[in-house]
DNA sequence: ATGTGACTGAAAGTCCGTC
DNA sequence: CGACGGACTTTCAGTCACA
């Protein structure tokens, strides 16, 4: 296949993974909605100069665009995707012992869970000192329907910008895993933006939670469990 | 800095690396020599077509270009680099009873120094049968004299594939320690070629010598030892 | 919300040089 | 070998209206 068409249904990929359309997309990149829409078919020879403003846009790097996994094109927030309750899909625990905030979800969030999450978790830290946490983040059952995963939205990633400076208060840092390449290049970019330490983990269940662990210099944790197969 | 002028001094970088002119990266990737000087000094917005061109011509995945490690531009293959006389550059070590030949090299290569490799490890090989062998290959002293990993040049990439077909008669596969995530992609250009079964690992010293010995099934060879430290 | 054809000015890219 | 320039052709970026 011609690296145009290529480079143009990668776009189209990354795009649906994050649930944006193209308008939205020519919003965040500066490049007309039209044009874009002529790249993802594969009809025009794009420069660098906008291959960057895509990537920017997407929030991955350069090289992510071309090297990296690759997905279905299929639109990962769907209207049925939000029919089970946030409530259900969200768990926290706090090991006030080992000083561990862990939280998970599963499923697409939204810009309003995003403020819910918010609000219950920092009624929990308020009871401890500046930086005394550590926060535990599962996002690896972040999914959408098709079973394929899924990244904030642009919407969701700003107010998760402001989630995570609250946090920042009483949090020295954060592990997150991952449930894919595309989540660890995003959550690098809001993770800069936030300004929390942050380390995010992507891989095989065993490895990436041992991982986590080791960081964490724990041995196991009653609500991000290792696998026991 | 620019992604023009960052991407132009990408291409300087590797270029050096390989040791290549901008006439051979010119006739290699069918670019003008006055348009790739242009695009090295980051005048030029280069489109995808061309950088898909300019990264076949350099043997790397177009990510590699963008995320990769980087390198200085200092070209890597001098006149003076050949001042140490390539049989004292090249060792190898047969261990007949675990069927592995061994073989390192510093330094830099040139074509005759490969058919050399290729008549005395031949001469070797022919005392046993089709596939009874395994290749175990250590690269990581393959380094200019500025201390900076070097690659194959493109002549001396077209004898490897030659050499390789030939070893391809005695040897089911190949395992081949590397200087550079640059040398993982070259090589894997390499191979693809001449057809040998190969991996090729870069990382830091304990780690790969260990997953060389376990992809092996061995426990130490004489040639390539783990540092001890 | 996206696909498409048509259009223009700007820039990419080629080919010829000189230094 | 590489920087750089001039003159030339081709193509991309960017924007429409319309389906």
């Amino acid at each position: 296949m011609d690296i145009r068409s290529e480079f143009g249904q990668r776009i189209r990929e990354l795009r649906a993974r994050s649930g944006i359309s193209q308008e939205m997309l020519s919003f965040r990149s500066g490049l007309d909605r039209s044009y874009l829409s002529s790249v993802e078919r594969g009809e025009r020879n794009i420069s660098i100069v906008n291959i960057e403003k895509i990537a920017a846009a997407l929030q991955v790097s350069i090289g992510y665009m071309f090297d990296g996994e690759r997905f279905s094109a299929t639109p990962a927030y769907q209207p049925k995707e939000f029919t089970i309750p946030f409530l259900e899909r969200f768990k926290y625990k706090l090991d006030n012992e080992k000083k561990i905030l862990a939280f998970s979800v599963s499923g697409l969030l939204t810009g309003n869970d995003v403020e819910y999450m918010d609000s219950i978790l920092m009624g929990i830290c308020s009871a401890f000192g500046k930086g005394e946490l550590t926060l535990f983040v599962d996002h690896r059952e972040m999914k959408a329907l098709d079973g394929e995963p899924a990244v904030y939205s642009p919407e969701v990633a700003e107010k998760a910008v402001l989630f995570q400076r609250n946090l920042l208060r009483y949090n020295r840092r954060a592990i997150v895993l991952c449930n894919s390449e595309f989540q660890v290049q995003q959550l690098n970019h809001v993770t800069q933006e936030s300004g929390i330490p942050s380390t995010h983990l992507f891989g095989q269940d065993k490895e990436v939670i041992g991982r986590a662990y080791q960081l964490l210099n724990i041995n196991g944790n009653e609500l991000i469990k290792m696998q026991t197969d």
